[in-house]
DNA sequence: CAAGATTCCTGGTGGC
DNA sequence: TGCCACCAGGAATCTT
């Protein structure tokens, strides 16, 4: 379940290892991701050396530069089970390695997705901020643009759970169900709480986003030296929660018992007593 | 237009 | 042991 922390731990890991490295061969063993893989690919990608490799909301964005045929950004999203791994080239394939693309140095780039909720597509560099992916993002919660004023009015005028407009990435991008529980249990706002209700505590929500995601990156960071030296999947599951998959147990707070409840098809986590609905 | 429901997918889990 | 129902969830798309 790759959320935005650890978007960003793959992509640290990446930059550590592949950057400037050619792609010199890809094996494509399934076209039929969340869309369809953009017609030749393979052939498209084929050449490109890796330039940089950025992050928007939990989009990676590889930019390959050609000798002859300029540059193309690839696409990634992991969706919910998505990966991608730097494998050796005798590493036997797994089940779901959709990709795999050669690399000048002998390794491999593997792309992994079980339940295909993942995205790889490309695009050319002028086109990334009106691609229909990227263009009606939010602002990334560590921007300037995520900031009181933007928050306040931003939540004003809407009326869904406060939880529901964490997770909307048309408001903030980057927090999805797990760390939105988490979050709102870190500045005591109940997740019901309507969001015209909960903008007078936009400070409060900036910060406790901020930090939470904070937190999970370092925790990645952590484990980016498993990751490099295992070169497999990140420390996420390592990962402790406050609340979120608690239900039932006690608060790490004030020993309440957690609650749960579904919202929106979502498992949503929090304490009665630590985030009061009318707070 | 806003808000909520539905959809895509497969692996893991729990009940029987 | 096997079978089956169900849950996990990002984000687009639908329905109300």
């Amino acid at each position: 379940m790759p959320e935005l922390p650890e978007v960003e731990t793959t992509r640290r890991g990446l930059l550590q290892h592949i950057l400037h490295q050619q792609i010199v061969r890809v094996d494509v063993h399934r076209t039929d991701l969340r869309e369809p893989l953009p017609m030749l690919f393979a052939k498209r990608v084929t050449g490109g050396s890796i330039a940089d490799i950025r992050r928007r909301s939990k989009y990676l964005l590889i930019d390959l530069q050609f000798e002859q045929a300029g540059k193309l950004v690839m696409l990634v999203h992991l969706g919910m089970s998505g990966s991608l791994r730097i494998c050796n080239e005798a590493e036997a394939l797994r089940k779901h390695d959709h990709l795999v693309f050669h690399l000048s140095d002998k390794e491999q780039l593997r792309f992994h997705d079980p339940r295909r909720f993942g995205v790889v597509t490309l695009m050319l560099p002028e086109e990334e901020m009106t691609h229909r992916l990227l263009a009606h993002l939010g602002p990334e919660p560590f921007s300037d643009d995520f900031n009181v004023a933007y928050v306040k009015q931003a939540l004003l005028r809407r009326h869904i759970p406060i939880k529901s407009a964490l997770m909307d990435a048309k408001f903030v991008v980057g927090v999805g169900n797990i760390y939105a529980s988490e979050s709102l249990f870190l500045c005591g706002i109940h997740p019901l709480t309507p969001a015209n209700q909960a903008a007078k505590h936009a400070k409060k929500i900036i910060q406790a986003v901020r930090q939470t995601l904070q937190a999970a990156i370092e925790a990645g960071g952590s484990t980016l030296r498993d990751y490099v030296q295992s070169k497999g999947e990140t420390g996420y599951f390592q990962h402790k929660f406050n609340v979120y998959g608690r239900n039932g147990l006690p608060c790490v707070i004030c020993k309440n018992e957690i609650k749960n409840k579904m919202l929106s098809c979502r498992a949503t986590y929090w304490c009665d007593k630590c985030q009061p609905i009318n707070a």
